[in-house]
DNA sequence: GTGCTGTATTGAAATAGTCCTAAAATAATA
DNA sequence: TATTATTTTAGGACTATTTCAATACAGCAC
């Protein structure tokens, strides 16, 4: 945890409980697309009192400061990434994982969408990682 | 319902029940990317007796077979799209309306999943629709 | 530091979406 | 028409998420 993460706490008005701040510091960096339930596990030891509400409640605020995403690429559950600057990700059908693609597409916002205010676009790619492609 | 469709369920070894036909014809063209419920509300005054058991077995079926695909846009529940082309999507933030984006994009797959079996893409744009824009 | 105030956390219960199970119904076949 | 394997049904189980009221506490003024 950096003193520019309190301070930008602090400018959103936030307060900087020790929850809050566990959750972010859990999410910085993380690359794994967790959903509620895993940074609850992650942070049950250090927060035994902790709620779920906590977590949800922190999640929907830091998603609303645009601090993080919540991704919609898994039906099953919410998952949250720290990462807010422009990427897309793959997805294996066989385990689920998420992964970040960090290349830029050319993309042309196609004329059926001229009336439409267009503000992001998300490529996602499925197929089959490494890892299940062995089995 | 046109008899393709019957000698396609055939084909497949499904039992062509009512339920299942009617499933099968309100998808048939539906643009709305309907979720479960939205199947059943919609038949539930000419089936009263369907169960929701009943759509979810039917979906789940026929995206095993391919006859429709599962979305996972929107991360509240799922949606379903008999729309197997390739295509791709807008998602409105304000009302959460999903728009097919017919458009083809030429997109590289990037260095990063050189490992990747990548077998389909599929681009995601969020903003504003029409309707939405002009409150 | 102390007290105040509004915000945050907690625990539990409510809700929503999905899936499971066992019994009853029924489509397909002979 | 009888048989059989599949499907539907009803209801409950299960998971993810949200809501709520009561309690706790961070930030601020003094």
């Amino acid at each position: 945890m950096q003193n520019n993460d309190l301070n930008l706490l602090k400018e959103l008005r936030l307060k900087l409980t020790p929850q809050r701040l566990a959750i972010i510091e859990y999410l910085k960096g993380n690359k794994n697309h967790p959903s509620a339930e895993e940074i609850y596990n992650a942070l049950k030891d250090r927060f035994p009192s902790m709620s779920f509400a906590t977590v949800y409640n922190t999640l929907e605020v830091l998603v609303e400061k645009g601090l993080i995403k919540e991704l919609s690429i898994d039906s099953s559950k919410k998952r949250f990434d720290p990462y807010t600057h422009p990427h897309h990700h793959f997805i294996c059908k066989a385990c689920g994982k998420i992964v970040d693609v960090e290349a830029s597409f050319e993309i042309f916002i196609p004329e059926s969408l001229r009336d439409f205010q267009v503000e992001d676009f998300q490529v996602v790619f499925t197929g089959v990682c490494p890892e299940c492609k062995k089995e």
